[in-house]
DNA sequence: ACCTGAACACCGTTCAAGT
DNA sequence: ACCTGAACACCGTTCAAGT
């Protein structure tokens, strides 16, 4: 009889790739990206590091893997009639409100764009863009514009939510620390930062992003 | 006699912040990001892992320096006379040409916006953006807008890059690994990316940023 | 004040050996 | 076919000891 068999009479699924991504999406999202290593994984899931590396290449495969769950999900019922400049928006929500749940996704898009996490989302933008009445030769620059501010967001987000857990400091606490760094700054030399710092508080991710995003809209609609 | 002297003497610079910064972005330059390590940077500059210690926090620390060293100095001689549009541009082009030298810094400024290196970025983008007759509402939404589709391109050339060289490949060797991925993938489900794939290859990643960038300049614009 | 370099507590990955 | 777990070749960081 073996391990698996065991397992399974004793309900605990066997080992498999399935599990192994479900595994470090709870990792990583209880304890960010450094909390995923061979090691916890091996811990979490009563095994060895040489088992996961049966069902995964590398820990670059397991964080696409993980990063393209978290996508799929996220972008799965977006539905391709609405209006194309509403369906662009509700995919640049999802994966905002996916990075809102999963930080780590905004990391871990930036660094493979070509892959399958972000070939879905840049269909799904290509796809509506192509509708807005952009012609050919513009039609990648529009896209990829957007695709682009997205991705800076999305790691924007990122980095800040991870920094901010590091820093073991909640949203307001994190935000006072940079507006009280920014206020320090010269002011002959940092006049906007400066200005600006006040704001800080008080401005809302979400709205912003929206804002950003109707901008490019615009001047993509003024251009058709 | 202590060996600092010996080394001034023989002509050699003794150990200073400024020389670990400049071997660091040598390295980086050299072998990427991966490249930087306190066992590389002590041999090249021919000490222990201690004595670096005393000069720099930490390699966050070491990183940021190096970083800020980059943009410094890319975005120096930029007037802020010049017309708005032409300065955001301005500043926009040097920070891409600053991370095609230095491809790690795309990664780096990702990290820490809110540190030195993205502040001299916002300084010159919200100040040139105020003076586009921005009120002052939508003002932090179109320069954080603007600083995150930056922030976006500059991601997507550092990782480009960075996996370019760990694969071995140049630019046209890399564009046709991913034209190929894409042209496998399923013709029902990515018909766009399918048909932009082509185009994949001709794309001039320069021309591109700067017309996303006037994508979002001409919303404000229509804004204004 | 500044530097040395061994030691510590980690990593990802491999691989002979098991079942 | 799948799993074990020790071993390998690294990391960043610390710290007693030197000058």
């Amino acid at each position: 009889m073996t391990r698996n068999t065991r397992r399974t009479q004793r309900g605990e699924a066997s080992l498999s790739r399935e599990r192994i991504i479900e595994a470090s999406i709870a990792l990583l999202d209880e304890g960010g990206a450094t909390a995923l290593t061979f090691r916890a994984l091996s811990e979490r899931l009563a095994t060895g590091a040489g088992a996961i590396y049966w069902h995964v290449a590398s820990k670059d495969d397991l964080l696409n893997a993980a990063c393209d769950d978290v996508v799929a999900r996220g972008l799965a019922d977006i539905a391709r009639a609405a209006a194309p400049q509403d369906a662009i928006r509700a995919i640049a929500l999802a994966m905002f409100d996916a990075i809102d749940a999963h930080p780590w996704v905004g990391t871990e898009l930036g660094r493979a764009s070509w892959k399958l996490p972000m070939v879905r989302v840049m269909e799904g933008i290509g796809f509506h863009t192509s509708r807005l009445g952009v012609n050919d030769a513009a039609l990648w620059q529009a896209t990829s514009a957007l695709l682009n501010y997205i991705l800076g967001v999305a790691g924007q987000n990122a980095a800040n939510r991870q920094l901010a857990q590091a820093l073991k400091l909640e949203r307001a606490g994190f935000l006072d620390e940079v507006a009280t760094m920014w206020s320090g700054l010269d002011a002959a030399d940092y006049p906007f930062t400066r200005a600006i710092g006040a704001q800080l508080r008080a401005h809302d991710d979400r709205a912003d992003y929206l804002a950003g995003l109707d901008l490019i809209l615009r001047g993509i609609a003024s251009e058709a």
